[in-house]
Parts: C-alpha cells; sequence; structure tokens
RNA sequence: GGGCGCAUAGCUCAGCUGGGAGAGCACCUGCCUUACAAGCAGGGGGUCAUAGGUUCGAGCCCUAUUGCGCCCACCA
C-alpha cells in the first residue's frame, strides 16, 4: 500500500527532494511588485575552504528564515556566492604551484600566476556551494555570484574610484602592518592580539659628549639598528641635561639626538624611550613631531637589512639573540627584566606583524563611520541580540584609517595608473591613453590589489547589480537581514554598513543577526590545527541534514557559541525518526486498499470532536508561539515549540485519542478523523518545514494536496503557505475536557506502574466527583480506550469506598482503581503521604503569598484570584488524600 | 588598561518583557501494547556561583566578590 517508506533513512530522499526543488524552480525569487521582499545575501564563503560546522550553522540560520518568510508570502530571496579570499587563495596556489612544478610564485610572471589562480577557482571555487545543496540551502542559484565576477569587479572599481574622487581614498607613507610571511600589508582588523613571555632588556646608549649617557628599556632590541632618537619627558629632571644633545648607539656608533616628547612616560621604564620610526606605530608619530629620521632595519621577510651591519641577513629573532649578547660582553646591557609582551598576529598564518612604513592606500574612515554610527543609534539598522551593538559603535568611534593596498596579484588591481615619464597619478575605469599632466603615453598600473573585505564590503548592492540600476536592485535592496558570525563584525559587517550608506544612500540591511561559533564536545573551537573539525558532510551521511540543521538550530541563544554534542544529533534525528513513523500512521489511516485516498470531511462537514478541537487549539497556540519566537530570531525557542507539538501533542495524545475512531465503524465520524488527523500534521510540517526541510517535503508528498494554487502547481510543501494564527478559534470547554481525561489517564497509568498491573490487565475505575461527574462522563471514553479500563463508575465523594484500592487524586476528582490482590497498603500509604505533604506544600504557599497584604494590594488582581483558585484547588484535593488516608488506616 | 559573555539536575544547555524551576542525554522500574525499541509508560535528581540590595514577589533587575572564557588596546 502506498505509504512511506519503513524505516526513516535520510539518504533515500534529501538529494531526491533537492533536485526536483531546483528542477521545479522552488527557490527561485522574482522582483515582484504585487509581494513584499525579503532579501538575505548569503555570507560567501571562501573558494579556498570546505564546509564546516561554521557554515552549516550560519546557513542553517538563513535557510530557516528564507524559508518561514517564503511560505508567508514574500518574494524570500536568498543570495548565494563565493569570496576569493584574496590572502588564503593565494597562498593555496603558490603552495600548488611549488609542489607541481617546482616553481617559486616569483618565478612566474603575473599572469601566468593568475592563469594558474582561475584554474584553481575553476575547479574548486564550486565546491563549497556544491555541499551547501547537501545541507538543504534554498538558494536562488541563477542569481549566484563571485566576488571578483565581472559585476564585483565593476562594482569595486566604481567604489573606489567615487571615493578617491571625493577624497576619501588617498595614497600616503604610512606605518602599517606588515606580514613577513603573506608579505603582504594587513589592516588592523586583520592583526590579533597575543601575549608572549618577553624581555625588557635595558640597554645603556652613552652621551656623544661624553657626560653621563642615558638607559632606556626595550623589548625588541633588533630595532635598535633602526633608531633615530630617544624621548623623553619635558621636565624630567633625570634628562634634562641630555635634551637636544646627542647619545651614540651602543656598538653602531651611529649619533641620535634626544628630544622630548609626551610619549615618553617617567613612569614607565627609565623614562626614557628608544624611538625606532619605521619599526613603531608610536615611535612613527614621534619620529614626526620631532622631525627624527626613518631608518628601516628589518627588511619585508624579517631579516635584518644593511643597516644592522654584522647581523645583515638574519632573521630578526636571531639576531636578537646574537645581538644582545654582544651588548652584554660589552658591557651595554644593564638589566633583563622577564615580563609578558603584547604581539600583533597575521589573522592567517599566526606570524608576528613588523610594523613598516610604506607607501599605501588608505580609506580616510572618519566621515564614512558617521552614517554608520547614526545607523545603530537612531535605531533604523538592529543589532540582534542587542549587546553588539555597542561593541560594533566602540570600534567605529575609535576607527582609524582602513589601509587597503595588498601586495598580492589574486584580487581587484587598484584602478590606479602611473605616469612612467612624470609620475602623475590618475584613477579610473581604465588606462588612459596619456598622460592628462604630461602627455606621455606609457602608463602603467598599479601593482597592488585591494583587500578582500574591500569587495565583500558591497556585497549586499554589488549582487543585485550596483552600479546599474537594476529592477533587483530596487527590488530587493536594502536587505532584510544580514546573518553572520560575530567574529567577523568588525572584518565584515561594518564595512558593508558604511559602504551601503555611502554608496545607496541607505543603510544594507535592517537587522544584523550574530551568531556565535560551534564548538566541539569539549568547548574547543574547532580548528585544522586541533584536527578536532567535524565535517557537515559525514554528519549529513550518518544521520541526515535534517538532523543536522534541527540540532543547530534548536536549543542554542542568539550571539552565544554551541557545542557539537553527538547526543543532541541523535536526538534530533530520533525526533525525525519519530515525525516520520507518525506520518506512516496517518498516511496509512488515510489511504484504502486501492491506494487511493478513503472519503474525508472538509472544514464546512467535519464534525469536531473534543480531541479534534484540542489538537487544533493547541496547533493554533503553537503557531502563534513559533511564529512570534521567528519574528524576534529566537529559532531555538521556535523549534523547541514545533518538537514539543509534534511529540509530546500529536504523536503522544492526539494519535492515542483518535485510534479507536480511525478503526470504529462510524463512517461520518471517521471520515472527519481523518481530517483533522491530516490537517493537523499538515500544520505541522508547515511548522517544521523551515528548520526540517527534507523530511517535511517527503511527507507532504504523502498527504492529500491542499488546493494546488497558481503560486504553487505542483503542490510543494515548500511553497505552500505558513499557518495562520485564528483568534477566533475557542476550544475551551472541548480542550478543559481533553485535559480532565489526561489527567484521568495519567493516574490510572501512575497506579498501574506504582502496583506493577501489567499493561494487560483490564482495570475497573471509579471516580469519586461532586463537581465534574458531568465531564468525567463525557471522557469515559478516552480513559477506558487507552488506559485499558473496562469500566467507569462515577460516584459521589460520600459514597462507599471498597477497601482493596489503589488512589490518586486530581483537580476535582478522586481516582480509585481496586487491584485485588496487587495492592501493596504500605506502598500505598507511603505514596498518598508523599502526595499529601506536596499539597500540603502548595497551600502553604498559597497561603502565605494570599496572607501578604502587599501581594493582595499591588499584584495584578488577575493573579491574586488565581492564586486564590489554586488555593481552592489544592485544599480540596489535600482534604481528598486526607480522606482517603484516614479510611485506609481505619 | 577598557569592554563583554558565561556560572541553573550527573553531562550539554533552554528559561522572551520579575509572578508556582524545564528539555535532551545519562540513571532507576516496568513494557517487543498492530506508527515508532531511533520506541512506550512510570520514577529519582537542582540552597538557579557567593554576599548584599530593590520589590508584595528575584534564576531573571541593581551593587560587590569568586571562577571560566572572549573581544578591544600604540605600555619602553
Amino acid at each position: 500500500m502506498k505509504n512511506l517508506a519503513k524505516t526513516y533513512d535520510p539518504k533515500g530522499f534529501e538529494d531526491r527532494i533537492y533536485e526536483m526543488w531546483e528542477t521545479k524552480g522552488a527557490f527561485n525569487a522574482e522582483v515582484d511588485e504585487n509581494k513584499e521582499p525579503y532579501t538575505i545575501v548569503m555570507p560567501p564563503p571562501n573558494i579556498t575552504g570546505q564546509l564546516h560546522m561554521g557554515h552549516a550553522l550560519d546557513q542553517t540560520l538563513q535557510d530557516v528564515l528564507i524559508r518561514w518568510k517564503r511560505m508567508q508570502g514574500y518574494s524570500a530571496l536568498w543570495l548565494p556566492g563565493s569570496d576569493h579570499a584574496s590572502i588564503a587563495t593565494e597562498v593555496k596556489v603558490a603552495q600548488k604551484i611549488l609542489e607541481e612544478t617546482g616553481k617559486d610564485k616569483h618565478d612566474l610572471s603575473r599572469e601566468e600566476f593568475l592563469e594558474y589562480a582561475w584554474d584553481w577557482k575553476r575547479e574548486y571555487g564550486g565546491r563549497i556551494t556544491k555541499q551547501c545543496r547537501k545541507l538543504g540551502d534554498s538558494c536562488d542559484w541563477r542569481r549566484e555570484r563571485f566576488t571578483m565576477d565581472e559585476g564585483c569587479n565593476k562594482a569595486v572599481n566604481e567604489f573606489f574610484i567615487n571615493l578617491y574622487n571625493k577624497g576619501l581614498i588617498y595614497k600616503g607613507n604610512r606605518i602599517i602592518n606588515w606580514c613577513p610571511s603573506c608579505k603582504t600589508t594587513l589592516s588592523d582588523a586583520e592583526v590579533e592580539h597575543e601575549d608572549f613571555n618577553g624581555h625588557y632588556w635595558y640597554i645603556y646608549y652613552p652621551a656623544a659628549d661624553g657626560s653621563e649617557g642615558i638607559t632606556v628599556a626595550t623589548s625588541r632590541p633588533e630595532t635598535i639598528f633602526g633608531d633615530s632618537g630617544v624621548a623623553v619627558a619635558e621636565g624630567d629632571e633625570r634628562y634634562a641635561h641630555l635634551v637636544g644633545k646627542n647619545v651614540v648607539i651602543p656598538l653602531v656608533g651611529r649619533e641620535i639626538p634626544v628630544v622630548t616628547d609626551e610619549h615618553a612616560d617617567p613612569e614607565k621604564g627609565t623614562g626614557a624611550v628608544k624611538i625606532t620610526p619605521a619599526h613603531d606605530p608610536n615611535d612613527f608619530e614621534v619620529g614626526l613631531r620631532s622631525n627624527l629620521e626613518q631608518i628601516c632595519c628589518i627588511d619585508e621577510t624579517a631579516h635584518m637589512n644593511e643597516m644592522a651591519g654584522k647581523y645583515a641577513g638574519m632573521d630578526r629573532y636571531e639576531c636578537r639573540k646574537e645581538w644582545i649578547k654582544d651588548l652584554d660582553e660589552a658591557g651595554y646591557l644593564v638589566k633583563v627584566e622577564d615580563v609578558v609582551i603584547p604581539a600583533g598576529e597575521c589573522y592567517r598564518c599566526h606570524t608576528v606583524i613588523e610594523p613598516r612604513i610604506s607607501e599605501q592606500w588608505f580609506v580616510a574612515m572618519k566621515e564614512l563611520a558617521k552614517p554608520a554610527i547614526e545607523a545603530a543609534t537612531s535605531g533604523e539598522m538592529i543589532h540582534v541580540p542587542a549587546r553588539f551593538e555597542k561593541i560594533y559603535l566602540n570600534w567605529l568611534y575609535d576607527i582609524r584609517d582602513w589601509c587597503i593596498s595588498r601586495q598580492l596579484w589574486w584580487g581587484h588591481r587598484i584602478p590606479a595608473y602611473y605616469c612612467d615619464e612624470c609620475g602623475e597619478v590618475v584613477v579610473g575605469h581604465e588606462m588612459p591613453e596619456k598622460c592628462p599632466k604630461c602627455g606621455c603615453t606609457h602608463l602603467s598600473q598599479d601593482e597592488d590589489v585591494l583587500d578582500t573585505w574591500f569587495s565583500s564590503a558591497l556585497w549586499p548592492f554589488s549582487t543585485l547589480g550596483w552600479p546599474e540600476k537594476t529592477p533587483e536592485l530596487g527590488y530587493f535592496y536594502p536587505n532584510s537581514v544580514m546573518v553572520t558570525g560575530y567574529d567577523i563584525l568588525f572584518f565584515w559587517v561594518i564595512r558593508m554598513v558604511f559602504s551601503s550608506c555611502e554608496s545607496m544612500g541607505e543603510i544594507p540591511f535592517k537587522y544584523v543577526f550574530l551568531h556565535g561559533l560551534v564548538r566541539d564536545e569539549q568547548g574547543r573551537k574547532m580548528s585544522k590545527s586541533l584536527g578536532n573539525g567535524i565535517d557537515p558532510l559525514e554528519v549529513i551521511n550518518e544521520y541526515g541534514a535534517d538532523a543536522l540543521r534541527f540540532m543547530l538550530a534548536t536549543g542554542i541563544t542568539p550571539g552565544n557559541d554551541m557545542r557539537f554534542i553527538q547526543s543532541k544529533l541523535e536526538a534530533a534525528r530520533n525526533f525525525a525518526n519519530k515525525l516520520w513513523n507518525a506520518s506512516r500512521f496517518t498516511i496509512m489511516n488515510l489511504v484504502g486498499e486501492d491506494d487511493e485516498f478513503l472519503p474525508m470531511a472538509d472544514e464546512k462537514t467535519a464534525v469536531l470532536k473534543d480531541e479534534d478541537k484540542w489538537i487544533l487549539a493547541q496547533i493554533n497556540e503553537g503557531t502563534k508561539y513559533v511564529t512570534d519566537s521567528l519574528d524576534k530570531f529566537e529559532l531555538g525557542l521556535a523549534g523547541q515549540k514545533v518538537y514539543e507539538l509534534i511529540w509530546d501533542v500529536f504523536c503522544d495524545w492526539y494519535i492515542e485519542l483518535i485510534k479507536k475512531r480511525l478503526w470504529g465503524d462510524d463512517e461520518e465520524d471517521k471520515k472527519t478523523a481523518r481530517y483533522v488527523l491530516q490537517k493537523a500534521l499538515k500544520d505541522l510540517c508547515k511548522l517544521l518545514h523551515p528548520f526540517m526541510p527534507f523530511i517535511t517535503e517527503e511527507i507532504w508528498s504523502f498527504l492529500p494536496a491542499d488546493a494546488k494554487t497558481e503560486e504553487n502547481p505542483d503542490g510543494l510543501l515548500i511553497k505552500s503557505s505558513w499557518p495562520v494564527y485564528d483568534e477566533a478559534m475557542d476550544y475551551a470547554d472541548a480542550v478543559a475536557r481533553i485535559e480532565t481525561a489526561m489527567d484521568i489517564i495519567k493516574a490510572v497509568r501512575n497506579i498501574r506502574a506504582e502496583a506493577e498491573a501489567a499493561p494487560s490487565r483490564k482495570l475497573n475505575l471509579i471516580v469519586r466527583t461532586d463537581s465534574i461527574a458531568d465531564t468525567v462522563s463525557a471522557v469515559e471514553q478516552y480513559v477506558k480506550n487507552i488506559a485499558n479500563v473496562v469500566s467507569i463508575t462515577v460516584e459521589p465523594s460520600s459514597a462507599e469506598a471498597p477497601s482493596d484500592v489503589m488512589s490518586a487524586v486530581i483537580d476535582g476528582a478522586e481516582i480509585l482503581v481496586p487491584l485485588d490482590e496487587l495492592v501493596d497498603m504500605e506502598a500505598e500509604i507511603e505514596r498518598l503521604t508523599k502526595e499529601k505533604a506536596r499539597l500540603e506544600g502548595e497551600v502553604a504557599r498559597v497561603e502565605k503569598k494570599l496572607a501578604n497584604q502587599g501581594f493582595v494590594a499591588k499584584a495584578p488582581a488577575e493573579l491574586v484570584e488565581e492564586e486564590k483558585a489554586k488555593g481552592e484547588k489544592y485544599k480540596e484535593m489535600l482534604e481528598t488524600v486526607v480522606a482517603r488516608l484516614e479510611s485506609i488506616q481505619k
């Protein structure tokens, strides 16, 4: 008979479903003025990478949002792409060239190298986007972009030229962060600060005139060869006699002036600080103020140059060792102090940064930062969670100019051209025919490329066609939300904001939804070097994409790191299995021998029973909760709620409540039962679909289709509509009756377990009640069906009770179960005593609350009433338990 | 030096605007009950890091302390 496969095996359908979606264009988003746009552009993964858990988390969150919004009727665009990752790719390609040909990168011409790089891109660039499909990403692949494709290239040049023409991009000789290993400059954001165990070496510089010299402390003695002065604080009497005079660099013999400068702090070190303008950002500033020489002594590979005399050619650290030894031997090393030294590292290769003076391109940030600050402070752009706004703003308040030129080949070449004759700089889309200044026809383009983040900064609008005024740009911009890790807030988010404000005159996205890192089971960061990374594809292979997605999206708090917990993954898989089996049950009861659907009621003809109303009410409330949670980006809460609705509500109760009806002979009622069963399952599939798209679509294909619409001619779940909360739904009475039935059933189960009465043993119940006799009669059948009860006798509480019974008390009634030989009076007394204590506690708590004048006077009246009602309820229950105990003890 | 996060059941974590402590896993007991043993039913387990404070009422708000982690920063 037509049904789902006997066992849940995601491998059996995930790929097939994805292919179907793609074939049917289910992810395609169009400019449609009849719909509201909803846009997410995917943070472009690096073409060098493989899909890792970070991507899986990032993309799952995006896919949940985009699928949800698509179902809500938005024209939901999720635009995918990849990043050329300038440094990372260049390093990888260079490695490959070395391995394959034994040649160094510089043995090749720029053009030859780039050919390799493009080959590499063609071969591996699509790797991640292929892997994304395994995750179920519902991207509009027709619109896939690459940061170095023609359009992005154009956007980059346009942006650069605009900023240059406004004077916001300039070329300057400044001290910059230099990575001696990647052999390129880095922006401040790309430098990570680490603490190292180091030393202060105190070194004596004799005075040139033979008088008392100066001792300075330094953590980097190898920079002494680049010293061009010693600074002391103005008015520091210890050194006043030397200000304006020279001291001599020991062993080197070069004379350098002693100057006063605000940078020198009498409290620190010896109060005198050596100044190396070419290798320290502070010293650079001091040098400018006192007009000191900029002497470079370390080359771009972090080796000493000719300024270091006999140490020339040595690695900076090797030199340090030798140099200190020599200074010590010559008597200039005064003392050594152990100390923790912070140092900057390259964020890619972790080599210690060497500050160098160099002519580079910069973006002037002060003005550009203003609208980005305004975007956040005005509340126009919202950070989720809110605490990141402060971090965002602090960075912007202290922002420094952004060094954007990189000494690499792979990237966007800087659109600046130099006249070979007069050196005139021309910035433009193409190389000019001749120099506008001297008319020379020999010009050459700047050799450098731009920081990778310069192009990704334009991602929210360059991907939609900017600088062209495309319909897409008009419709899908600004983006609705940017979903990304908090670790790239500075690299990327901030730069997108100011770039967008500058180019589009508008913020790039309304919400910045930041998530944390996926850590390993021990809480460590997943990293290549630790080898503790977990491959999402392997997880998908074993557990299915749905399970992985569900694990990643639930049980998390926005902005917090999460751990990859195996048992959580299994729980998610088990949940999928549960839904699978519940669906099999449903389909089994909907489909006849002939594989056709059995007759079913519809919304109008269904005659709903209490449990039908109950499940519909539960799903209705659940829909509101899930929708509200998603609105607040609380994906974890939303997912948890769907889990409860499916497992605890639908499977544990509703299916049990209607089984006998489905198998009975009341044909009319069966039609209603079938209708509600499939309606409930379909709504639950809708609510779960953003989280577990594959299994829900597969199940959906076996269920009776909702009317196919023009929007959704294939009747796909992915294109169906999100359930809407129905405020008018009022099934309170039915819900109350079902809850009473559940109370009785639980009481019976409890007693059965306690008495170790076999599930097969049929029970007779006595329900003693003075208040809810009608309700009990109304729900009798449920109790009989589910709790394996044969008869229920409803009596007033004054009636005589049989002796060999076990009992339980519920709100409004006492449940008695005659169990003859199984009744263990001692156990019964113990249980009742415990229950009595619990109820006494409850009563005491309520009474204390109500005796508190402050509570009665100040708490909301509704709450006070609620407490009173509870008090009554517990008192009544307590009385019942006490009476039972007394009667037993007699 | 500045800023932030986290401390809740044995483990991993939820707990939204303050109003009777939750989940999953693990553990104990009983079940192959015709959707599901990746399951069903029942059960045990928490002074919500510590000390104060605000409040009728605090896991949640305020202050301080302790421990762990993270981010930023040009200390010789």
